[in-house]
DNA sequence: ATCCCGAGGG
DNA sequence: CCCTCTGGAT
């Protein structure tokens, strides 16, 4: 890991010491649920229908008795609902059957499973299990592009370069407060540049501004 | 009109 | 490579 790279992170570690994963959870099982709900939503939608839904099905034996209808109405309103329901429908029976009632705990396992691509699976492994992973969403994707660590144009390819950028030890607290910084200051839209610890750092804020083009699907 | 911790199908 | 799914916030 190069000195810039360092440095960058420990300023983020400074300016964001409560970086963490923001999808409320009490086990593996109702992480994967919430980060499958995650798709095109914000957390904080999604922690306001999980907090309904895990009061109601908190665990795998719950799911198994879900109907169709009552987990439409919990997740209507997330958006992609249709999707996300029937994946989620065909994703416990699974559980149960090929895994042993457990959230399993591979890559190649879980983006088996319906609905879980390499992001989801990502932060499973890294919020549930411990595995060093970085989730590259859509923060992670412009933050470390913008910055500069890393100049990709996919999300995949933003995955494997930042794994050999970055140290292992530091891939999942890179994650996160790679997402805290799109947040809060970081965003989409109106990045705050002015405001920004590390903009002395940043290729974004040393270039042009040339805006950073969504990245392209592969 | 654009974006939000994407995934799957064509 | 492309498209679609989707409601809510800004």
């Amino acid at each position: 890991m190069n000195k810039k790279n360092r440095e960058i992170l420990a300023i983020l570690e400074e300016t964001y010491p409560d970086a963490r994963c923001e999808l409320n959870h009490e086990s593996p099982l109702q992480l994967l649920v919430a980060t499958i709900l995650s798709a095109q939503s914000t957390d904080k939608k999604v922690n306001e229908v999980t907090a309904k839904l895990f009061q109601e099905y908190a665990t795998l034996e719950d799911f198994l008795t879900i109907t169709p209808e009552i987990l439409e109405s919990h997740i209507k309103v997330i958006g992609l609902y249709k999707t996300k329901g029937q994946n989620l429908l065909k994703l416990f029976p699974l559980l149960k059957e090929r895994h042993h009632g457990e959230v399993p705990r591979t890559m190649e396992e879980l983006v088996a499973l319906p609905g879980v691509g390499r992001k989801t699976a990502n932060v499973v492994l890294s919020n549930a299990f411990d595995v060093p992973a970085i989730a590259v969403d859509t923060h992670v994707f412009r933050v470390s592009n913008r910055l500069g660590i890393v100049k990709e144009t996919t999300v995949e390819k933003t995955e494997e370069s930042l794994m050999k950028a970055l140290d292992k030890k530091v891939w999942t607290k890179a994650h996160h407060l790679l997402i805290f910084h799109g947040r809060r200051l970081c965003m989409a839209r109106a990045p705050k540049c002015g405001e920004c610890p590390v903009n002395e750092l940043c290729t974004y804020y040393a270039g042009e501004k040339k805006s950073l083009k969504k990245p392209k699907r592969s």
